[in-house]
RNA sequence: GGGCGAUUGGCUCAGUCGGUUAGAGCGCACGGUUCACAUCCGUGAGGUCACUGGUUCGAAUCCAGUAUCGCCCACCA
């Protein structure tokens, strides 16, 4: 129950409101999706990144948890059919790189284990971390369905990904073939392009002479070829050496034969266009199983191709005398006896770009081998045409371009890799090579070419890419292939979140898999959140120490400060840097909320009085306003534009309920001749604010504002309409506007500042009681003055005030705080004179200068062109200040 | 080599179809023991909206170009 509430007693809200809040939404099941959809209610589907399985919460996985978190809050208390069904993935490069590092502590490696132990081994470190990032998001508020909570090595994930593989194969859209691919030495498996990233380096770009063949096959001493090389281990796997066909230096040597250094190989000489004549000496070694650009030389010319490294990249048997020795030992050994035997004909340093494994920084080979093989052009044009015509839709837009761009060059995806931690492609082979897939568990009867039957079978032992299996996610977690409840009621998703720097990876695979797999987009809306980098704009990073911890942040400022910080801070597409100064404002933020409800509570009138009477301008004002906050901020919600509407209710909050409502509102809390029924009336609607408050912060600030709200329920039901937790109260629908409380609050207001200002540039202290003499503009301005003398009391701090009757200056001095609505001074601070006479010519110049410029602005062409509400808003402006200085002019 | 984005007060950022005197927070200056909050309150200073040209009655906003920074893509040894 909710006895253990005491009020909001500290006096700074504490950050460690979470874990029992969390408990309680928990056990409200709250986070879970009714049994059956609300008749008639909109749906709002979350795809969220499922994290590494390993990795721990970093402030990426902060801003995405915040930002799905906000968005499934809101869609929820708006009364959508929502569901954001978490998980996590099996990363199986990334975990393999972790779990390879924790076994060689105990003395082990990958090839010592086995795959069988191997795995076992990786299922127990499965088990250890796969809760740990879940945790993690649960102090973060995630109100995520964890009765859903799946992970993609899950029995569905793999009967998913068998099924999409066989249906893509069905439809032709796979094949199985050899070609040069990226491979990694150290994690000993093919990348895609993706994952090789490029770094710009200092290389060596070398010059050797290949001899050419004497008539009797032997090398000619006297003469030979220079060829240009930043790799010359790579030498051992040359099949010809290549220059321009109209390269007039080389035209005699085409067609004869060049010999290749060590072994001998006789490399024909040949003419091709894709060599660059002004690069190196205009000649180039020719090593198909190890260049991209070789590779499809040779094709050209027919040429094999000789792979010269291993696994490992330690050169093979082909490599001679070299065999056995690393890549760069093979190199700088090869550098070295070229150099000994005088073929070394020039070295210079050499800026060029080397790829390198994301994971783990290896540089990459190009490596000739057998892969698997997704045709991706006819995937991609459906997932293009979605975009295209609207049916996704992409946020930030700009990121279409990108998004297009890719899809138009795409390149077919090598889904295989040489892993073990992950899902077996579904392939098996009979004796023959026949190749037959089948998306059950168990495997294929029998070969669908030969008829073996499965007892000769044996299955592939290479894996999918881990983003195959994140590719079907959306749908994957659904049930499908099976035409399940949860599917049809959840799918096609709502809004895909997750950072701009995986929409190749992940994002552009979602929308081809998904497109094939059920048909339809797999969400309307992709929302691509920007990097969180620390001060300065630096990326964070463990070697620089400039990491923020989210967990570290939580515990020393709570969690709503984080998110509140993270979600002011972005913008779609948009890195953002998260300073102490943001995380500070925000903690401030939190903090102020959390005393405005104290004083609330705590001025709860004690008899329990029906309240009466009639609003005051205050209430009436805040309502307005209230409305105004509430549209705002369900209107850049629906727009997605989060930033502004934690901008809009944070300025609402602080500056509108509690730099003047409150303030006001003590006056008529305190008002000695208020009745009962009017305090009663006073409180209700300051607590009824409140509330609508705390439903519109609750999206980015749960822990708090629910803390809040179960306190505010106790003290009163009626103003939280009953509702006992937060999380599932209605978001607040927008009152009317009250444009007249708006116009007389700003009357009272700008009179307020205007007599501060003219206490500060007077001199006088904040706390002196002033007497003031007010003489208001018009009878309207009288009237709304007379009806606020104890608010221009108490928030200007001024007593006894005279009311003057329009036009009465007797007396006037030259320190006047001036409005539209009415001239102010002090009546008895005889410096006042003086010391606001600058201030006071000074502002006479302020609208000497707008008039000037509003009639110059009037009497041109605008009046004739500018629509007319625009013309009549500067003619109004410019009346105002007329009249503004007439006031301050005395006339 | 292509493409994208950014450039707004000392700092971090808003600025929605072009339309008041370009806003906010932090920082700064000055003043505050006003009974919710000094994690606070009040007042204020501070901006040629990177630059050049154009379109327009009117440009931070639209167009062209330039500069600087950042990111993405790309097979040149």
């Amino acid at each position: 129950m909710m006895s253990e509430q005491q009020g909001l007693s500290p006096r700074y809200a504490p950050a460690a409101v979470e874990p029992g809040i969390y408990d309680r939404w928990m056990a409200s099941g709250a986070f879970t999706p009714a049994a059956d959809a609300p008749p008639g209610a909109e749906r709002f589907v979350i795809t969220m990144p499922p994290p590494n399985v390993t990795g721990s919460l970093h402030t990426g996985h902060a801003l995405f948890v915040t930002l799905e978190d906000l968005m499934t809050r809101y869609h929820r208390m708006r009364g959508a059919d929502t569901l954001w069904l978490p998980g996590v993935d099996h990363a199986s490069i990334a975990a393999q790189f972790v779990l390879d590092k924790i076994i060689a502590e105990e003395g082990e490696t990958r090839v010592s284990l086995g795959r069988d132990r191997y795995l076992e081994r990786m299922w127990r470190f499965m088990d250890e971390t796969r809760d740990a990032i879940g945790l993690q998001m649960r102090r973060l508020g995630a109100s995520a369905d964890w009765t859903r909570n799946l992970f993609t090595m899950d029995p569905t994930s793999a009967r998913a990904v068998r099924t999409a593989f066989k249906r893509l194969h069905d439809a032709g859209l796979v094949y199985r073939g050899e070609a040069l691919v990226n491979w990694c030495p150290r994690c000993r498996t093919t990348i895609s392009d993706l994952e090789k990233v490029p770094r710009d380096e200092t290389g060596t770009l070398w010059q050797i002479r290949y001899h050419l063949a004497a008539p009797d096959g032997s090398p000619d001493p006297a003469r030979w070829i220079s060829i240009a090389t930043t790799r010359p281990e790579t030498l051992l796997g040359d099949v010809a050496v290549a220059v321009h066909p109209d390269d007039e230096r080389y035209r005699d040597l085409v067609g004869r034969e060049a010999i290749l250094p060590f072994l001998g190989r006789r490399l024909p000489i040949i003419a091709d266009e894709v060599v660059e004549r002004e690069f190196g000496t205009g000649a180039v070694k020719i090593t198909p199983a190890h260049d991209a650009d070789d590779y499809e030389t040779g094709r050209r010319h027919g040429l094999p191709a000789i792979s010269i490294l291993d696994e490992e990249a330690r050169i093979n048997g082909e490599g001679g005398e070299f065999a056995g020795l690393d890549r760069y030992e093979a190199r700088a050994l090869i550098v070295e006896r070229l150099r000994a035997m005088g073929d070394l004909d020039g070295e210079r340093p050499h800026a060029m770009v080397i790829g390198h494994c994301d994971r783990c920084g290896t540089v990459v080979e190009p490596r000739l081998s057998v892969q698997w093989f997704v045709r991706t052009a006819p995937l991609a044009e459906r997932a293009l045409a979605s975009v295209r015509e609207g049916r996704t839709k992409i946020v930030p837009d700009h990121f279409a371009k990108v998004y297009a761009h890719w899809m138009e060059n795409i390149r077919d995806w090598a889904v295989s890799r040489q892993l073990w931690w992950g899902h077996r492609i579904p392939a098996w082979y009979c004796s023959d090579e026949h190749i037959t897939i089948s998306e059950l568990e168990s495997g294929p009867d029998a070969c669908d070419t030969c008829r073996r039957p499965a007892t000769d079978l044996t299955q592939e032992t290479d894996i999918f890419d881990t983003w195959f299996s994140s590719g079907l996610w959306p749908f994957s977690t659904l049930g499908w292939p099976d035409d399940t409840a949860d599917f049809r009621r959840f799918y096609p998703t709502s809004v895909m979140e997750t950072g701009y720097d995986i929409i190749f990876f992940w994002v552009a695979r979602m929308m081809m898999l998904g497109l094939f797999c059920t048909g339809v987009e797999p969400f309307h809306t992709i929302y691509l959140h920007g990097l969180v980098r620390a001060d300065g704009g630096v990326k964070m990073s463990k070697t620089k120490g400039n990491v923020v911890d989210p967990l570290e942040i939580i515990d020393e400022i709570g969690a709503d400060a984080l998110r509140f910080a993270l979600t002011v801070g972005t913008s779609p597409g948009a890195d953002q840097r998260l300073t102490m100064g943001k995380l500070d404002g925000a903690r401030n933020f939190t903090n102020k909320l959390w005393n405005a409800a104290r004083f609330v509570l705590g001025a709860q009138p004690e008899l329990p009085v029906a309240p009466s009477g009639e609003p005051t301008l205050p209430e009436r004002w805040i309502r307005s306003r209230l409305a105004e906050a509430t549209e705002r901020a369900t209107r850049q919600l629906d727009e997605l534009e989060l930033s502004g509407y934690a901008g809009a209710i944070h300025e609402f909050a602080w500056s509108d309920y509690c730099d003047w409502y409150l303030e006001a509102v003590k006056v008529d809390l305190r008002r000695p001749a208020a009745t009962d029924g009017d305090r009663a009336r006073a409180w209700a609607t300051a607590a009824e604010t409140l509330a609508s408050l705390l439903r519109l912060l609750h999206p980015v600030i749960p822990f708090v504002t629910e803390e809040i709200w179960s306190a505010l329920h106790e003290a009163s039901p009626q103003a939280t309409g009953g509702e006992p937790l937060l999380i599932s109260a209605a978001w607040p629908l927008p009152g009317a506007r009250d444009r007249s409380a708006e116009a007389d609050m700003a009357t009272l207001t700008e009179l307020v500042r205007a007599v501060r200002n003219l206490r500060t540039e007077s001199g006088v202290a904040a706390a002196t009681w002033l007497p003031l003499t007010v003489v208001p503009a018009d009878d309207a301005a009288h009237a709304t003055i007379e009806g606020s003398v104890a608010y221009l009391e108490a928030l200007a701090r001024v007593r006894p005030i005279e009311l003057r009757d329009t036009g009465d200056d007797r007396g006037r001095p030259t320190g006047v705080a001036s409005t539209p609505a009415a001239a102010a001074w002090a009546g008895s601070d005889p410096t006042a004179d003086e010391r606001t006479a600058a201030a006071r010519s000074e502002s006479e110049a302020h609208l000497r200068r707008g008039i000037a410029r509003l009639r110059t602005l009037l009497s041109g062409e605008f009046t004739e062109r500018a629509p007319a509400e625009v013309v009549q808003r500067e003619r109004n402006r410019l009346a105002d200040l007329e009249a503004e200085l007439r006031h301050l002019v005395g006339d």
